[in-house]
DNA sequence: GATGAATGAGCGTTCATTCAT
DNA sequence: GATGAATGAACGCTCATTCAT
């Protein structure tokens, strides 16, 4: 096994753990079990267990830009491109349902809270296409005049419920109720 | 100091360590400090921490409830009455923040999962004002034709997460941006 | 409620709690409550929890005692006089077995041992009618030429055993069997 | 230090502790510190305490049957048979009291209680020597007609209580004593 | 006297992390 | 590099005992 499987089956093994049981329910050991790894040789690739979960969401995130943006252009217009990235979190989630869990879970504990801090206080992220994509429809007038970071909750709060329920069996999903949710979510931001 | 003044005392000092520091970011030998009793006195009050947990968010649950219902009447027109209930939880989670954490802990959390389950497959909740309200808007045709708990997420998702933007620092809510965001999730639930 | 009716309760308490489960699963708070006395009530008539104990054994020792003496004279035969306190054992054992519980408990247990130490080794109990009948039995050459201890430990050892399987339900005694293992003991001690 | 004498040392340090101070009088920190380990460590080779209790126990008892059985043989006659096996115990148990105390500790509690009721009631340990002994005993007609349960009773009752006043100190055995001891033993079973 | 709420030391157990091999 | 046994602080919880009422 090479350097790097071995840190990807740590990735793999921790992100399985973690979006089952939460961060408390997946101990190092359990981790390293999975990962058919030692439990100090986790320590060889990640400083500690905060390190290893916070450079598993960077993974993730970088996983999920990647696949959204697949086909996505900023000359289309601002509806358009807002369908087409809701459309591909949809797709992504219901296709990676560890990966929602597990971001889920990232984002409502402490990482994920000083996570959120930095980006929004921190410089701002020059490459954030959601921002973009709300800068331009405001400079538009096709988004309503709110402060961007209440569009990104308009746009993407129900998003994250509606998956949530799905994951959960709570509803199943099927590609005309995705539509149909994305076009109301457009409701809510647009002017 | 009376016996209610201690259990108040205690369900005071989880509210706050919990809503700060998240479920184990709060022992309950912190909880019986802050709360200015010793450790075993917590356990005269509540089984076992599961039932504090459970039992402090029920009662908030309660509160919330009793808030929002002031002034709230089924004869009114359905968007009249999303708007005094959806204004009714900003109100409530702004006035009292560290309830809104609690919640949304408690929600994003074994307890919330089984406690949102029940409530959604067990037997209807007939006094459910908020599954009543999206019946109403449903049957009167005045709401898309999705399923309720889509419905929900549309009206609720964004408020959350506008409330925790809030409550984190990243935006400072005034009345005519509440109102306005309470507007947009009505455009998003409303046909 | 007088005040030997409390400490009457206390004591049946303490004794149906500890013969069903032990020591360690009778807690001061749930012998309290089993005798509809508050906690600290127990206090006033006990100094603590271990003499609540040996208090308790020692009453028993003396019903066990007054019964088994019942007509008992030291006037008849040795073998008489041995068979009427083996029997008086067996049948108060048989008819009170949360005493035979209760005494096991105590025997087994370091109050069980300092207590059988004082007995041995502390000034001879002059009215101890088991050990008066070993001196009888060996003077009278009846008996093994063996010490006391030893003697007394074939008289009693199978018959505690006895009762005790029969009280956990492993043999179901009746007259004849029980007057054939007091025959037994007896023929185990008989010169 | 090996790993196996690490387990050696938890073992020895939990049966030195339980035997002198019961089951509850030997805290798992006080076993780890006797046993120059940390607390932890115990449950790298013991699940839980009640795994460790029961498994020194099983220990024991190999031994104990091991040593017995050495130079025994079925084809000797009973009474040969019966004396060469209470030799053997009382040999065992007075060279090692320790384990004396950790067995009968462990047969008066509730461990010991559920293990006696699999031994008799469960599937017929055919390789149980006592057992046989005694069912042969009976066949030959030279013990007595009682239940083999009685018979164990008086059998191996006089001996452990006579076992415990040695090791309390309370006689002084010898092997004159000893021998003596398990002829009247036997005196009780025979017919 | 009686109460029972309050105490806090102590229990069994877990787990992130270290380090000798 | 990799291992996994060892660590020990920290957790949730219990219960004998005290003491203000």
């Amino acid at each position: 096994m090479t350097k790097t499987d071995k840190r990807d089956e740590i990735v793999r093994a921790a992100l399985e753990l973690i979006a089952a049981n939460g961060f408390h329910g997946a101990p190092m050991a359990m981790i390293a079990e999975r990962a058919n790894v030692a439990a100090g040789t986790i320590y060889r690739y990640f400083e500690n267990k905060d390190v290893l979960i916070t450079e598993l969401y960077r993974e993730l995130e970088g996983k999920i830009k990647e696949l959204i943006l697949e086909g996505y252009s900023t000359e289309r217009p601002i509806r358009e491109r807002f369908l087409h990235l809701n459309r591909g979190l949809f797709r992504y989630f219901i296709a990676f349902p560890l990966h929602f869990r597990y971001v889920e879970q990232f984002h409502n504990s402490p990482y994920g809270v000083a996570c959120r801090r930095d980006k929004i206080l921190g410089e701002s992220d020059k490459q954030d296409v959601f921002k973009e994509l709300f800068e331009d429809g405001l400079a538009q007038q096709v988004m309503k005049d709110l402060p961007i970071i209440i569009l990104f909750s308009l746009a993407f709060g129900p998003l994250l419920a509606v998956i949530r329920d799905h994951i959960l069996g709570f509803i199943d999903l099927n590609d005309t109720l995705i539509e149909r949710t994305i076009e109301a979510c457009w409701d809510g931001v647009k002017r």
